[in-house]
DNA sequence: GTGGTCTAGACCACG
DNA sequence: GTGGTCTAGACCACC
């Protein structure tokens, strides 16, 4: 985890950081209590200017999900997992509601987004993605 | 149409034209040959820069919907309902299909996003959006 | 408004411009649909870095209460005014109430505490602070 | 006395044995004489750093409360009772201070004040905190 | 012109 | 060692 950071895919790193801690917490591979990586130590490993670590650390501290120990780092907070767990589905919710509504807008029959729904989820199963 | 410009929703003005002009052609409330409204008068009505108005005429040029007229202004191609028929819809099909990946990279199962889409399809219909 | 920073009151600088604009939303020196100084313009004014104002500025938007108008700078966003006004007593609520429950724990009882803050409340309006 | 720490609440780790230190002094469940715990037990008990409890012991030293008794560690100074009840509450005056004159400076009137403070006065009674 | 992101490197307080 | 703040300067998309 906190593996890979594509620089090139149009998302901000610090988001793609925040995200992946998010995913983390919420599918159990990083407990509450448990520290993350050291800012620096992440910086390296993804080979990341410190401080968009520093700025994406930050984000997650003002969502809760990350609390300061003094001078040892930081750590997740207890009441997290479910924070995170409802970020994740509430991110994809959303999404997923403004593609299809400006699709609605423009015209597209419920029954039309239903099929394009359909061959895009077994797409994803068929590749393994 | 060509009515509702929303300078705060973070798609950018220029797209928001591109693909207002795009759905008005698709579904034939523009036919080929006709005017579109000049730089001047669409900045004009939609309260947005020239240039910006510019910029979308541009990019509609490029994509061959648009075809200048020596000394009268942009009109809509011949060729272009197709082709704008097919890019409402790959418009719609890409977004999906990235809003679905990114949500299967999270450990969202294909049951849960089936039911999500089911959710937010009965949602657009109930509401009469 | 947004006129004087303080750099050596451990205040970091980017709180104080927060702060600044909290109060001015809150008491209607500024309104909702203004724009606030460009970041370079604010930056240059106060005689700091671009990047300070813009965290600051960052995090108002996370609070909502600025809302970008693209291309054109950041406004105060329609809603604020209230949040602003609810944090800014609340935010003096909470370091008032930290303050005497810590007296509280050190013992010093409530008659005290009473005789303290009327001394200083009256040290205030006599200074003309 | 001395038992607990919180590593979370902003204040140093060094800064809240100081203060327990001579909250103990001031209220007499230490008294002048007595040894203060060694580095490595008071360590040891909070499960903290023991250079930070070296330097909370530093500073109390230089403040005269503790006093180097040669080859048996530290001891309460002989002095330091009124200065520690002193210092107590010029603390708590000070601090009160401070979120006063911000008030008064966002506006807060003073009877808005004078209500704060005696609802939040009586919150402490009530909730024998 | 506007804001947004990122890098590089400095200094600070804390443990 | 840790995170927090700030400066300086670069590049980008958008208007």
């Amino acid at each position: 985890m906190l593996r890979h950071i594509d620089a090139q895919n149009g998302i901000p790193i610090y988001e793609q950081i925040i995200r992946q801690v998010t995913i983390a917490v919420a599918d159990g591979s990083i407990t509450p209590g448990e520290h993350v990586p050291s800012v620096r130590e992440l910086a390296n490993r993804l080979a990341v200017n410190p401080n968009t670590v520093v700025r994406a650390y930050r984000d997650l501290q003002a969502q809760g999900v990350l609390v300061p120990v003094r001078g040892t780092g930081l750590a997740i907070a207890a009441d997290s997992v479910s924070k995170c767990l409802e970020q994740r589905l509430s991110l994809i919710r959303q999404s997923l509601r403004s593609v299809l509504e400006e699709a609605w807008r423009n015209r597209i029959s419920k029954a039309e987004l239903r099929t394009l729904c359909d061959s895009e989820l077994n797409r994803l199963t068929e590749e393994a993605l």
